[in-house]
DNA sequence: ATGAAAGCGCTAACAT
DNA sequence: ATGTTAGCGCTTTCAT
């Protein structure tokens, strides 16, 4: 382990410029350079020049706190996501942040790391700096965590998931058109044991997915056997397991309704030497990237993750405006790749 | 006037109860109830239930501008990554941040969406903010908004990369161990045309990895076919592109210097139908989980990713505290998996 | 159009 | 141990 020592910087300039060292070098009184730096008033152009000379010379930054506490607002929204990790919210994330920047807002980025206890901890971050908005994917439900930011009347939507009775404008997805599909998919392929991996039952999105999974079957007239469903918790280790007991069960295909649980079917059917799209039929939940690399590419039901988080900032910015928001909806869609067989006892690709 | 618009739906608590109403409700001045939250100063037994019961019944929460701009500390650190998309870096944000929360240090996440202005804006967003200290992964080199930081004196360290004639202690990986290893492998394997995919010569980990790689070579005798070397900038397009390009001109194994790049030749070997570990060698850069799961799994060089984040912070802690740091270089290591072969001549797995 | 001045909510220095 | 008070840097009246 190499190691280099470095030096203490000494030559710093300690003292930050104020809005008052602005005034002084400029001749202008404070007030008049507030008004000029955020164009909130009409100045003369001859004060707006000497105002602007002035901070460019002396390298002036607002100090976004004392502002922050004189105009009660901050500039900032927060966005707490369940997990940084999942490629999902990693990739919601720089949606929502591009598109809040875009709006010259910067984003407190918050990882409750899957963790209630961190989720709590956050939102207290976030009620204590004020931030203009919050959007949030709910981890769990049973939240006064929630009810506070409400309480605060901290502008506030939900995205990906939404919990029931808490009043808050949400952007989820529809699962019912992809799962569909998917059903579809499967039967055609002339499926009779599908086994399915679902989600929390703590969570909208968990529900919601098996329950469309239900109504697509039911639509085609089957009944869904409780012995080919798995009960898992949107992580790796329960798609593993859960994909291990659904095999052992007989099932000639797998649904897993998140990424992460599709990634351990994956591992399972690997470990197990099964051939995908032969052996055993899968299909994955999100389009993530990596899905088109793996062995096989998987056949996955997708969600319009942009769409969701760009109609989530849009969403947001009308409550911070104090105007009402209705929740969204947006379809989800199956990608048909190699996980899946392509005829009826023929084997895949 | 207090605000008589009708808010639907809500009977929203306008004025969030300040310091003045928990000194009020407990009987007890400003200055006693600030000691008391704070535990800045003795205090007596009753005094400091009567405080902490009034604050509980008022639902208090502390302003935290208003504690920053007295104070001259928030309580926030900024972490600015290049991509948060890139699972490598999306790991580092989540182990950075949960150091810190245990430091009790909320994290300001920013997001440079691999974009110069980007970057500079969240740079300005921090330097307003006054966060106690930052950690960064630059991006690029030539960088004014980084001398900002300095010369504000905000306590800063490098992550992953460095910036060389830039003074800022870092930590950050040494690719020689792990690329000296897959050098051997790949020798042992009995190749003799090996092509190797860079990053960006502007970025330290672009520069270091290929030396490493061309010293690793050296140190068996050979020197690198320039021919055998393809330019590219750590995204899965370029990867995609280099190992087209290695591939005609006859390489057997492809080197490739980060995650994402070692996707896209992947992804080029599967769209060639290529079988990777007997037709064509590959050996990734990073340990993604995904990275198990590809066709087929890949021999990569792994990086340290939870020893760089819970070090940076501890390093950036001791700048906080005006302490001097060292910069530190933690080894990688080769993983080796399917995706090269296991002895010269004979197929893979 | 601009200057003067009153705070925003808090901490810390100074009293007692 | 606790009360009092002066600001932190800014926006926003209120004058002019």
């Amino acid at each position: 382990m190499l190691s280099t020592r470095v030096r203490k910087g000494r030559c710093c300039q300690v003292r930050k410029p104020t809005i008052k060292d602005v005034a002084a070098r400029s001749g202008m009184a404070i007030g008049t350079v507030s008004r000029v730096l955020n164009g909130s008033q009409a100045t003369s152009e001859a004060s707006r020049l000497a105002v602007l000379e002035a901070a460019r010379e002396l390298g002036y930054l607002p100090n976004a706190h004392a502002r922050s506490l004189r105009s009660a607002h901050s500039g900032t929204i927060a966005l707490l996501v369940p997990d940084i990790r999942n490629p999902f919210f990693a990739e919601l994330a720089r949606v929502v942040e591009s598109a809040a920047l875009d709006h010259g807002l910067a984003t407190l980025l918050c990882n409750a790391d899957e963790d209630a206890a961190q989720f709590d901890r956050y939102v207290e971050v976030i009620r204590r700096q004020r931030v203009d908005g919050v959007a949030m994917i709910p981890l769990g439900e049973a939240h006064q965590a929630i009810d506070r930011v409400i309480a605060d009347a901290i502008p506030m939507v939900f995205l990906d998931r939404h919990v029931p009775d808490i009043a808050v404008p949400s952007v989820v997805s529809d699962p019912e058109p992809g799962l569909s599909q998917a059903v579809d998919r499967l039967l055609e392929a002339g499926h009779t044991r599908i086994g399915f991996i679902t989600g929390p039952m703590a969570s909208s999105t968990g529900r919601e997915r098996f329950h469309a999974y239900r109504s697509a079957m039911a639509a085609r007239g089957i009944d869904v056997d409780p012995e080919l469903v798995s009960h898992g918790d949107f992580q790796e280790e329960s798609g593993m397991q859960g994909s291990a007991l659904l095999l052992d069960r007989g099932v000639t295909a797998i649904l897993a309704s998140d990424s992460l649980m599709s990634m351990g079917a994956l591992r399972t059917c690997h470990a197990r030497g099964l051939r995908i799209g032969q052996d055993i039929d899968l299909i994955g939940f999100d389009d993530l990237p990596v899905f088109t690399l793996t062995d096989p590419p998987l056949t996955v039901v997708d969600q319009p993750i942009a769409e969701i988080g760009r109609h989530g900032v849009e969403m947001l910015l009308a409550r911070m405006a104090g105007e009402q928001a209705d929740s969204v909806r947006l379809p989800t869609r199956l990608i048909d790749r190699s996980s899946t067989r392509k005829d009826a006892g023929s084997p895949a690709r």
